[in-house]
DNA sequence: ACTGAATCACACTGGTCAGTCCAGTTCGAG
DNA sequence: CTCGAACTGGACTGACCAGTGTGATTCAGT
């Protein structure tokens, strides 16, 4: 079944193309990327290339969403232990800094950057990215909000509306820094992790039941 | 004085441009831009343009850093009147709303997305966003903040971070959702002024003395 | 070994773009 | 009115770019 070596020909030749088409586009985005460049990056012909993505734009756009489809899902079992104990600061500060090192990644937020960049060019794009991105972080996050509740550990009225200010409680600062400032203003895991307490320690201030922290 | 019309040509010219590229360049990016389509609609003559902006990217940097330094200059008298009353959460609710009337504007988030999309090209262009718009606003805030808890209204342990906090409670969402979905998804002035009031009252809540709203 | 599909190198088209050049025109200040 | 500075239109250069065409070559499965 291997024909040569796991993949075939083709297969090859696309995840190539793939590869150096991530490079390229979240680097030198799109009008900054040309397709000459990127048949050399390759290690492919421009014939090739055409074989596989009919255009720049497809190429761009099938890029794009798969990195997209892709983003969040190092976040799903979260819900396995919503706070064994009744200590709901740690356990939001865990999820906190569980979902920061998901989203604070160079890869991540340069395909932001190059999403935001082509709204007006690409706007399905940005809202995909908007959809799997912080729109399902915060539908995810306000099922457990409502477990919460349920449980008598939080006070939710609305549980989106928690969901949403505990979720840019935690991203606000940080996603936008990164976005402006460059990959090399991401904070440290050490950093991340203390964002995420001290957004854990407000939110529950706020939507507490009554013990809070301290 | 008035040479003609209160302007000196050339300076009606430059202001030409400088509309012209404000326009073309907010809209189709820097490299999404022709210096041809540029002169045509600022109806001036290419000459002219490379007569008072050297280059396409002198012309960009320019454009970019006076809107980042005018970005947030309708914020300047909040110290004003910090709370005469106790009503901490009111008055924070008044300061998020007019920040927020500031930032949500289509010319900036325009702005923000270009820059963002830039910011590999132009990282000083970026930073200097930066240091104009959050970071001063952050900085701005901290002062009412120390001042605040001063007069005993505020339990506050580091100012900017509180300041911090607050800003992206109030940014966060709405900025975040108009990158992405685009100048559409932009809150009108009651629901803006809704989240400005749910922003203060969870503040308040974590950083208040003891009264909160209810 | 054979065969058809995939890939290759490379030239080429038609178009765009930043920036320059130039000869003639407009404009505003004295 | 005069003069010089600013402006104009349009042609031009050199480079780049998306996408195509072609004929030779490689490769994988039979």
């Amino acid at each position: 079944m291997a024909t040569t070596n796991e993949l075939s020909r083709s297969e090859r030749k696309r995840r190539a193309i793939l590869a150096a088409a991530e490079d390229l586009f979240l680097r030198n985005g799109f009008l900054g990327t040309s397709m000459d460049e990127l048949a050399e990056l390759s290690e492919v012909s421009k014939q090739t290339v055409y074989a596989h993505f009919g255009s720049k734009e497809s190429l761009f756009v099938e890029l794009v969403s798969s990195m997209t489809a892709g983003a969040g899902d190092g976040l799903h079992d979260h819900d396995e232990h919503p706070a064994p104990d009744g200590d709901v600061a740690g356990y939001l500060a865990r999820y906190a800094a569980d979902e920061l090192a998901v989203v604070m990644t160079p890869r991540l937020l340069k395909l932001r950057r190059l999403v935001i960049g082509e709204v007006e060019r690409f706007p399905d794009l940005a809202r995909a990215l908007y959809e799997h991105g912080p729109s399902r972080a915060i539908r995810s996050l306000a099922v457990t909000m409502a477990a919460l509740a349920e449980r008598g550990l939080l006070s939710v009225d609305d549980p989106i509306e928690a969901a949403t200010t505990f979720n840019w409680l935690i991203m606000g600062a940080p996603m936008n820094e990164a976005m402006l400032l460059g990959d090399g203003a991401i904070p440290d895991a050490a950093a991340l992790q203390r964002h995420a307490a001290h957004a854990a320690r407000v939110f529950v201030a706020a939507y507490g039941v009554g013990d809070g922290t301290r």
